[in-house]
Order: C-alpha cells, then structure tokens, then sequence
DNA sequence: CCAAGAATGTTAATTTCTTTACATTTGGGC
DNA sequence: GCCCAAATGTAAAGAAATTAACATTCTTGG
C-alpha cells in the first residue's frame, strides 16, 4: 500500500544527501529480476536494502488462506527492504517484480560498515526510521477510529497520483481494498458515497479527485468527532 | 497498551548496556508527578525522552469525542517518549502520572550529544526503532486479518504479568478492550470463548491462564486460515 | 470488430461489533 | 460488617462489514 510501506515523502533514498546516495550506491550489487519474478517472500531471513532503478515492485501480503493484503506499488527510486538490516526480524511482505525491473541491492555487512564510517548516515537511518514508526502508528489509530470513508478519503490523498494529472489516481477499487483491509464490497460503497458527496468521480481502474485541498479540510473535520452528537 | 507501547522485552533502557546506561542518566534532569498529573499531552511538540524510576504512568489516547483508546500502564525502568527524539512529530498520546512518580528526563540537545559521542547507542537506538516498528506492522497486519478472540490470545501472552505469578494477569476487561480497539462487549464475549475452551479463568481484575505454551500453539494454528476451509 | 478478461455496480443473507441498558458480583473504605 | 463504586455478565436492537452471487461496463489482443 503503500499508506504503509511507500511514503514517497519520506523515501528513504531520495532523501539522502547526495554524497551518501552515492556512498551507499558505490557499496551495492545490481541485480536484474525478470516480471513476476519473487525478490523477496515473507519469513525470509535475509537482510538487504534494494533500491530501485528501473522498473516497479510490487508489495503484497498473501496470507495462507491466498487472500491478499496491504498490497503495494514501488517504483524507480523507492526502496525496500531498509528494515531488514537493523534488526533480525523476517521480511514482512512478499515482493515481486512487476515488470523487467533493476535493482541495487546492499547487504548487511556492507551497511554495517557504511554505518560506522558515517554518523549522518546513522542520523539519516534513526529519522528515517522514527518518522515511518510515527506514520505506522498513526495509520493503526486512524484504523480503529475512524470510518472507512474517512480512512478512504485519507488513502487517497496519500495515494501516487499519475504522472501528468496530479489528480487522477491510477488505481483499481480491488488495490484499494486490499490497501485499507476491506472488502470490494465495502470499498465500493465508501467510494460511492465520497462520489455522491463530490469529492471525486469514478473511471475503469482509475478515480479523479476533485479538490484535494477541501477534501483535506473534510478529513480533519471528521477526524476528531466520530458520529456528530 | 501496551502491545503498541510497552513491550517489556524490548524496553529500551532496560536493554541498554549498564556504561550507557549511567551516561544517559548523568545527562537526565529528575522530574516529580503528582498522581493525575499530566506529564506530556497528545499533540505536545516537545522533544524528550523519560525513564520512570519510581511510580508509574498511564498512556492513553482520548479523542476529542471523549472515548479512550490504546491505552496502556508504563512501570519503573519502562521509557516512553524516545520517539519524539528522532523526529519532529508531535506526540501521539496522553501520559499521566498514575501515583507519585518520579521520572528521569533527557531532552533532544542533550541525547544528540551523546549520539554524536557513541556509535553504539546510535546503534542502540536504529535496533530499538526497527523492532519496535517491526512489531507495530504486525499489529496492523493482525488487526485486519485475525478474529478477535485470536489477537486477544496474542494481547494476553503479551501482557505484562504479575510479580508473583508469571500466569496472574492484573487488567481490567475495559482495558484489555481499549488496547484492542473493541468494545468491552465484544471484548467479553471474546474472553467468554476463551474461557469456555479452557485457556482462562476470569477474574475481578484480573485473569488467571491456563497454559501458556499451549495457547501459544493454538494462537498460530488459529493466525494463519481465517476460516477452515 | 469482437470475444474474453478485467473491473465495476449491486443485491441479499450472514456475521461481527457497537450501543444501550440493566442486573449481578466483588472488594475496599468507613 | 455494610455500603458503594468498580467490575463483570448479558440481552436486544442496530450499524457495518463480509461472503457469495450475478449483471453490467470497459479495455484490449487477436
């Protein structure tokens, strides 16, 4: 989803000075996955920051019951995988390759090294680090309190617009579902009411938003009071 | 909560080095709370990280409709507010001082000092973040795919128990719903089926497990198909 | 152009949780 | 010991989501 694992305004990469960029990239091993091609599968022990240079990467979750989850899209210049190297827990998410993608890939040891030499990387790692922790924590309260068609409408604001409508998102209501743990059903639903409210229009594998600064005053008007007493 | 705040094996003064330890206590400022008293405000842009020494502290998130959620109680040697340290996000809950409490308080400027002096609690500090955002996903990810009484089981196994029996839990059923995000209904019916296949005794405040290793295994057969198929 | 797959719209039955309400039990303070 | 507040047990009505099913609309590959 990328509400939990892509926050391009917080990329881990994108985000660093220019000179570690360049550090961490001279300390990386390309790597070239084919289309559909599995990096990473959850439970998986291996610890290693990739980032991305070409290509997309899809994050999905898939339960052993087969249904999917927090389901996600990664492109040129996201990275994945950062947690993995500070501590030893499993990969999360499955990750899979959409489409021919290139990565660069830096291991742990690689990172630990990196880490000594460089204070503001190890600044640049525990910001990182406390800001997703933050925006995690928040999403888990958002979850619990508030209705869906304000988690929706939240979702879709923080959602990767297109490239040349800042706009219209290029999403189907299924990703979006699995983004928010609902159901289609439900999903639908939620989008029908923002429609018939205004906030957006409805397209085949695509939403337009109408007026994103407002729908962000509506948001935080219906944040804080949950029914209206 | 517990689940979210506290999570005593990952305590991160308690899993502190004993030489660390005392230098970020030489750098702390002693502070005293009456019971009742609130020590930092949802919202407070403040900057500090606290180490009970004495009492305790209750942490809690209530919306501005009133109810109370994720809420959790912090002992002596627990911290909180590491977070704000690293980030410049606001407080994400409500502390207040439960009891006469005594606590030791390191602001920003002073715990950079020390980052910038120890690449070990650097190090400290990026293992402590990545754990405990690790466990925070898997709470998300579990609150959108378990049923309840399963993420109950889970919340149970995590509390902290009593002193003198590791098995004694001291919790309230309100609070147990509050940390789940349920309603105290709900969250009854969910202890009753528990109760009924024999993994707990109910008490008045308090409740008495049965076997521990056991419920562990069920927990997992039970975390991964939803249903039985 | 048109067939097939993909995505959306919608309905109905069911389940789960919430809200509200009230009764009962427990334990501590006076 | 008794009273009272706190905690628990439970019931009923309603809200919201799920599952399952089916119809419709859209896109695209051949």
């Amino acid at each position: 989803m990328s509400r939990i694992l892509s926050a391009p305004q917080l990329g881990f990469f994108k985000m660093l000075p220019a000179a570690l960029q360049h550090v961490l990239l001279a300390a990386a091993t390309p790597q070239r996955h084919m289309d559909g091609e599995t990096i990473h599968r959850r439970g998986d022990t291996t610890s290693s920051l990739s980032v991305i240079r070409e290509g997309a990467v899809v994050v999905s979750n898939v339960g052993m019951d087969g249904r999917e989850l927090a389901l996600g899209l990664l492109h040129a210049g996201d990275t994945f995988g950062e947690f993995t190297l500070f501590s030893d827990m499993p990969r999360q998410f499955d990750f899979v390759a959409s489409g021919d993608t290139r990565i660069d890939v830096v291991d742990r040891e690689k990172f630990d090294v990196l880490l000594d030499d460089s204070p503001a990387l190890a600044r640049h790692v525990i910001s990182h680090l406390a800001s997703r922790l933050h925006q995690v924590v928040e999403l888990l309260d958002d979850e619990r309190r508030l209705p869906l068609p304000v988690r929706l409408a939240k979702t879709l604001l923080a959602w990767p617009a297109d490239l040349d409508d800042a706009d219209k998102l290029r999403v189907t209501q299924q990703n979006l579902a699995n983004a928010l743990g609902v159901s289609r059903v439900a999903l639908s639903g939620a989008l029908r009411r923002l429609t018939e409210a205004g906030w957006l229009t409805r397209g085949y594998g695509e939403l337009q938003l109408h007026d994103r600064s407002r729908l962000e005053a509506w948001i935080a008007a219906n944040a804080q009071l949950v029914p209206t007493p």
